[in-house]
DNA sequence: GTCTATACCGTGATAGAC
DNA sequence: GTCTATCACGGTATAGAC
């Protein structure tokens, strides 16, 4: 009854955060079901048997719940982003950096960094004046996605090194100079 | 005798230049040999006979001549950073692309970017002041690395609707006060 | 010396056995 | 409800054709 169902679960849930290591560390290609179905030590076909197919493994495990990012001025805003980098420079979820891993690789995983960074522009833009705004919103994002994509993916030891309030002091004026258009 | 060497060169180059396509476009995993051969009209073990393997392939395919990166103080820095920007939104090489498209999921290509990176900071961190400036240089090549993911890999609309002239404009004063410490 | 045909191994996927 | 057998495809090595 719900003894088998409550195992299945626990089962399935080992095998997501399994596929969410592998993948957030080796991205979709090299990442193989035998792999994960070791890794959750369960067998290969249980894999495929839960979750369908291996993208569809990669969907479940990358499924990431997109931050509420309230209201606020330009400077409130600049705030929120250098804080989200701090929670991506702890621990981000593995989802996202699954998603992250896979963004330049993957059509799925490309289609879904799409989706989140458009969602931020066009919030950041709402906070932003001036009529250039959706420009200057992206700018703002894409300049967080590279600091990101250089610390948590490729690593770079001067990010490394760096405190993360270190790192939101210099970015802040930088940020700033985009989220005031008055300041050039 | 040359004639059998001018031919070769030919069909080498064909082959380096499909390569060149097919990585920029698909990343390392999703390319094949046998692909590369179809686009370059030859059977595909004579890529293996030529390069020696499809590792091999890519490394031939991705090396790219670091830029020389004149001296200068750190406007001239910014003003460099920002053409190079553009140069990447026109005709960037495909083997730069080809190099980034994989950075994520390929360890070479990963160790490739981040020995360009590694030598842009350091280069950008000797034409700008204080204490902090290799981590200051370090933020100014991630973000230069973001905007260009997110224009050239990610093909995000609001990047790809704006004039290069536009996002350099928006991106200088961004760029200054990361390069000018006092301006805190 | 160039090029082609073929075979082997690992991976995702399917069907069916226990 | 699990696992085994099998297939298709891609990277790779080898042998041999021209």
């Amino acid at each position: 009854m719900t003894e088998r169902a409550e195992r299945r679960r626990r089962t399935e849930r080992r095998i997501l955060d399994a596929a969410r290591q592998l993948f957030a560390d080796l991205g979709f290609e090299r990442t193989t079901i035998r792999a994960v179905a070791k890794a959750a030590e369960v067998d290969p076909a249980l894999v495929m048997q839960y979750f369908g197919s291996k993208q569809d493994l990669f969907s479940a495990a990358v499924t990431v719940a997109p931050a509420p990012m309230a209201q606020g001025d330009a400077d409130d805003l600049v705030e929120r982003l250098l804080g989200s980098l701090g929670l991506k420079m702890g621990e981000l979820p593995q989802s996202s950096l699954a998603m992250m891993r896979s963004m330049l690789t993957h059509p799925e995983a490309a289609a879904s960094a799409r989706a989140v960074l458009s969602r931020q522009i066009h919030q950041v833009g709402e906070s932003i004046p001036g009529g250039d705004a959706r420009l200057r919103a992206a700018l703002m994002t894409t300049i967080m996605l590279g600091v990101t994509v250089g610390h948590q993916l490729l690593e770079l030891d001067e990010l490394r090194e760096a405190s993360q309030a270190d790192i939101a002091r210099i970015l802040r004026p930088a940020l700033r100079a985009i989220a005031h258009p008055q300041a050039e």
